[in-house]
DNA sequence: GACCAGGCACATC
DNA sequence: GATGTGCATGGT
């Protein structure tokens, strides 16, 4: 008997799950650090941007009041390891004001909110689309929302579930249709995602290391 | 030395 | 609305 979507969505968590473990993610220590994460690891290998985020811990930067008040050079100095240094320290501060302006800096503030409502002022920022704001919603605000990535469209289209067209919406919807809403859910399973693309499903346009519709028979030896 | 990485904005058609 | 391009470092 055929699985339904909703059991193939949950079908491939359980395997990945009972395959790699949970993720621990997000890596950061404070929800701040997770926002500047976000922002600096879009189209960005995280060993790069670990590198800056170690420079502004360094300079104890990672706070709202010191990233308000540095310079944009001296910024974008800190975390040129993360590539597109210009525009990802205009991004920060592009944040960093947002916060300050509408929330008088505070980030608990900002998220003391239903988040339906913050997505779209989010979305508002310059440089925030909407990977980086469901990152900060479900990583850093721990709210229910599932973030789509390149990964994830590239594992799920490769399995037929989603059109290879489909856009972030879409692809978002099936994951929020199909599961419960759960922040730690949702933090796992995007996690997954991840760690499964980059170890596992690196070669295009077809995985050969490991043919994906094996996850849900359960035949795959990789993971 | 080519290719890729946990995107996004903007220009152009 | 779809498609193309700039942004840039560091690992494989």
């Amino acid at each position: 008997m055929a699985l339904d979507k909703k059991e193939i969505i949950s079908y491939i968590y359980e395997r990945l799950m009972k395959s790699l473990g949970s993720q621990g993610w997000w890596p950061g220590d404070t929800q701040l650090e997770i926002i500047i994460g976000a922002i600096l690891t879009q189209n960005t290998a995280w060993t790069n941007v670990s590198k800056a985020i170690d420079n502004l811990k360094k300079e104890k930067m990672l706070n709202v009041k010191d990233l308000k008040k540095i310079h944009i050079k001296k910024l974008a100095s800190l975390i040129r390891s993360a590539g597109y240094y210009n525009i990802k320290a205009k991004r920060l501060k592009n944040f960093i004001n947002f916060l300050i302006r509408n929330y008088q800096g505070g980030l608990k503030e900002m998220f003391n909110q239903d988040y339906l409502k913050l997505r779209p002022q989010l979305l508002q920022i310059n440089g925030i689309g909407e990977e980086t704001a469901d990152s900060i919603l479900l990583y850093a605000g721990c709210k229910p929302i599932f973030v789509v990535d390149a990964y994830t469209k590239r594992i799920f289209s490769r399995l037929g579930l989603i059109a290879e067209n489909s856009n972030y919406d879409e692809i978002q919807s099936l994951f929020m249709d199909n599961l419960e809403k759960d922040v730690k859910l949702f933090n796992e399973y995007h996690a997954l995602l991840v760690n499964l693309g980059k170890n596992i499903c690196k070669v295009r346009p077809v995985c050969k290391i490991c043919p994906l519709r094996d996850i849900i028979n359960g035949k795959c030896k990789k993971i």
